[in-house]
DNA sequence: TAGTAATGTTAGCAGCGTAAACATAGTATA
DNA sequence: TATACTATGTTTACGCTGCTAACATTACTA
C-alpha cells in the first residue's frame, strides 16, 4: 500500500473535470472522483475542504478555458477587422458552450456560490472582460454607460442562446423555420452581425 | 393512524413548490417533502415514479405561472400599444425570474430532462409562444425566418439577463456604471426599447 | 358481501458527504 | 543521526438520501 500520491490535488481536479463532462455535475460524487484517481474515498479532504470547493475548481478551470478561447478569437495580432474578431468571439463562446455542455452547466449552476469562491468569480469576470475589450475597440469613445449596456445585452444573449440551442426550450413557430438550432447554425454570422445593432 | 389522505398528490406538489422556492432544488429531498405533507417517506412513490418526476411537475407549474404572467402583461384587452405591451412582457419575465429565483433555476436546470417529460416541454413552449404572438403583432407580415430570429434573440437575452441580474456573473467596467443590476433597474424600458432594434 | 385495486406504512438496501481516529512518509531541528 | 512535527494518506462510522419490497388499510366494483 503506497502512501503519498505526489500530485493528488491536480489529479483529483482533472478526474473531476473528466467525470463532470462525462456525466454532468449532478451525477458527480466525491467517491467516484476519488476512485477515478485510485485513492480512498476521504483522500480528497486533504486537498479540498468540501465537495463544493472541488466543483468550484472545476468551474474555475472552465472559465479559464473559455477566457483563453475568447482571447484567441479576438487576438489583436490577427489582421482581421475588429468586427470580424467580434464575430469570431461570439462563435467561440457558442462553440465552448455546446462542446463542453455539462461543464458549462456547472459553471452557471447555482450549486456553487461564487461569492464563497473569489477566485472563481475572478475567472468568470475575466471571461467577461474579453467581451468588454473587443466592444471598446469596436466602438471607440463609447460612454461607460452605453458600453455596459452593450456588454450585458450581448453576454446575456449568448448565454441564453447556448441554453436554447441545447434544446432546453425549443421555440415553436408555425413552420418551425424559427428553430433556434436551424436559425443560428444556418447563418450564425448574420445573426451576430445584426446583434451589433443592439 | 388514518390512511388515505385524500388529495396527497396535489399537496405533495405544493409542498415541493414551497420547499423549492425556500431552499433551492438541490436542497430538496423527497423525505422533507413527505414530512411537509405529514406523510411517510415513501408515500410519494404512489403518485410519482421518481423524485425527478415530482420536480418536473414543480417545474411545469413554474412555466405555467410564467405563461400566465406573460399573457397578462400582453393582454390584448388592454388599450396599450403593442410596443408597450411588449415592454410589459419583458418586465414581467424579469420580475418572475427574480422573484421566483429558485424555481426559475429548477425550470432551467439540466437535472430534469424535458424530453422525458413532454408535458413539461409543452408548458415551456407555451411560455415561449406568448413572445411569438406579441412579436407577430408588433411586426405584422414579418417572415417566419425573421420572426424566429427575433424571438430567439429576445428570449435568450431575457434569460441571460435574469442570470446576470442575480449576480451569477457580475460585469466589471471601469466605473462600474455597467453593473447589470444598475443598468437594467435604472432604465429597463429604454433597455428593452433598444432591444426591439435587434 | 367478497375480491380487487388504490393508497398508505414499515423495514431495509446501497450510495452519498463528511468527521474522527489512526498510519505513513517527508522535513526540519536537536 | 535521532527525533519531533507536519503533510497526506487510510479505515471506520454516522446520518441523510433515493428507492424497493413486503405488508396494512381503505375504497370500489361485481
Amino acid at each position: 500500500m503506497k502512501y503519498h500520491h505526489g500530485n493528488l490535488k491536480e489529479e483529483l481536479i482533472s478526474s473531476a473535470c473528466k467525470i463532470c463532462e462525462a456525466s454532468g455535475h449532478d451525477h458527480m460524487s466525491l467517491r467516484s472522483i476519488a476512485k477515478e484517481a485510485s485513492v480512498s474515498q476521504t483522500a480528497p479532504y486533504r486537498h479540498f475542504k468540501t465537495k463544493e470547493s472541488l466543483l468550484a475548481e472545476v468551474s474555475k478551470r472552465g472559465f479559464e478555458e473559455l477566457t483563453e478561447r475568447l482571447a484567441a478569437a479576438t487576438n489583436k495580432e490577427s489582421k482581421a477587422t475588429a468586427k470580424d474578431r467580434f464575430l469570431e468571439m461570439g462563435l467561440a463562446y457558442l462553440e465552448f458552450g455546446l462542446e463542453k455542455r455539462k461543464t458549462y452547466d456547472l459553471m452557471h449552476s447555482p450549486v456553487i456560490d461564487k461569492v464563497e469562491f473569489p477566485e472563481l468569480l475572478d475567472a468568470a469576470t475575466g471571461a467577461f472582460e474579453e467581451l468588454v475589450q473587443i466592444l471598446k475597440e469596436l466602438f471607440p469613445g463609447i460612454s461607460e454607460d452605453s458600453l455596459g449596456k452593450k456588454c450585458i445585452k450581448f453576454w446575456a444573449m449568448m448565454h441564453g442562446l447556448v441554453g436554447l440551442l441545447d434544446m432546453k426550450i425549443e421555440p415553436e413557430t408555425d413552420t418551425n423555420a424559427g428553430s433556434a438550432m436551424s436559425v443560428v447554425k444556418d447563418d450564425f454570422r448574420s445573426f451576430l452581425e445584426e446583434s451589433l445593432e443592439i
